[in-house]
DNA sequence: GAGGTGATGTCATCATCTGTCATAGACTCA
DNA sequence: TGAGTCTATGACAGATGATGACATCACCTC
């Protein structure tokens, strides 16, 4: 029998959620988190470089798969067909977390240093992703604003995939297929009075 | 003769750009700042929200110059032709500032909170510009992807401009101007083995 | 010149975050 | 089996960030 239950971590950052939305971000303190949690606000800093951490601490565990996706396919490949690919595969990993993305989210929204984050952790992808792409062979100006506008698509979708609370809301992968077309001709197209 | 100078709030912002490019964001205290500026602590916290704050106080004078731009020319206009007016606007108000801005871009740079902040920024922006175009009868969905392009694309050449300290470096309106024409075609050509 | 105003100082306090050392169960190896 | 090590945590002290309450005093208005 070990000294301490082993999931510090996990209670910490369930504690940390829960805390959040029942009473703000800003309300909540560390020794109220580390109290529900069972440990003490060292404990806390421990498992978490910062208060904001214990909501972005697990993000990254999904940029491997866009980067996988992007590098995976062999031959040549239209650079349209390849972000689609990237960015459906990393919806559907994020499919079943639809809840406690929608509960982070909210938390996130609540708090203009907690959105600076989440769109610094979207920069530090998209950058990933811009890399991943020139070295496949696409020039890097190109890549760069192709990872761009791709991440602009998707931060759309998924903002409204979490708006969307509807036990039959259209899951984020058919969002993105569904809007990644009207990109090809937007910028052509597009006129008004 | 006043009890105290008048212009706290400025020297106050100097002092910190100053210690920050001298020490870090992170080295630099806030009574080390108030005390340059000849004040105290509690003053800066009166001037400024939080020690970010100081960095970004004075941004929003800016949003207005891009809002009118779009709202002005009077009517029908394609999407890009407006966009490239709105961004080129701004870029010819921050050219004088461009030592400053280098500077202050050197210290976010180091910072992932402060990178952060000034993404929200870009964001609350690029929101503003959607809401904008929506206004002359732009599509909800084509004008936030407008946007979010038109700021993929802003984002990119300022980086650029702030980088070169060079005296003879290409203005930021006329890198703007060179880089739009690329978008209208990268998407339907890129393509890559 | 009496009183109001506003920017500032002073003091107290809470919250965030870090450094350091102690503790005790778990693990290893002879 | 027992000594030594490892590791997660607690306990405590302290620096920094941030806010509220109240005092101060030059300036302004009447």
């Amino acid at each position: 029998m070990p000294r301490w239950p082993a999931d510090s971590r996990e209670r910490l950052a369930t504690a940390a959620l829960d805390l959040f939305s029942e009473h703000g971000y800003g309300a909540v303190t560390i020794d109220q988190i580390a109290d529900r949690a069972g440990v003490t606000a060292r404990t806390f800093f421990r498992q978490f470089q910062d208060k904001e951490e214990v909501l972005f601490a697990d993000d990254d565990l999904l940029l491997p798969i866009l980067l996988e996706t992007i590098a995976e396919p062999r031959g040549p490949i239209e650079a349209g067909t390849l972000m689609e690919q990237a960015l459906v595969a990393l919806a559907d990993r994020m499919q079943p977390a639809h809840e406690a993305l929608r509960q982070r989210q909210a938390v996130i929204d609540t708090d203009v240093a907690l959105s600076g984050r989440e769109l610094a952790k979207q920069a530090r992808w998209e950058g990933a992703i811009a890399t991943a792409l020139a070295e496949r062979g696409f020039r890097a100006d190109d890549a760069s604003l192709l990872a761009a506008i791709g991440f602009a698509l998707f931060r759309r979708e998924l903002h409204a995939w979490l708006a969307d609370a509807s036990p039959d809301a259209a899951p984020l992968a058919d969002r993105i297929r569904a809007a990644l077309p009207s990109l090809r001709t937007i910028l052509d197209a597009t006129t008004a009075s």
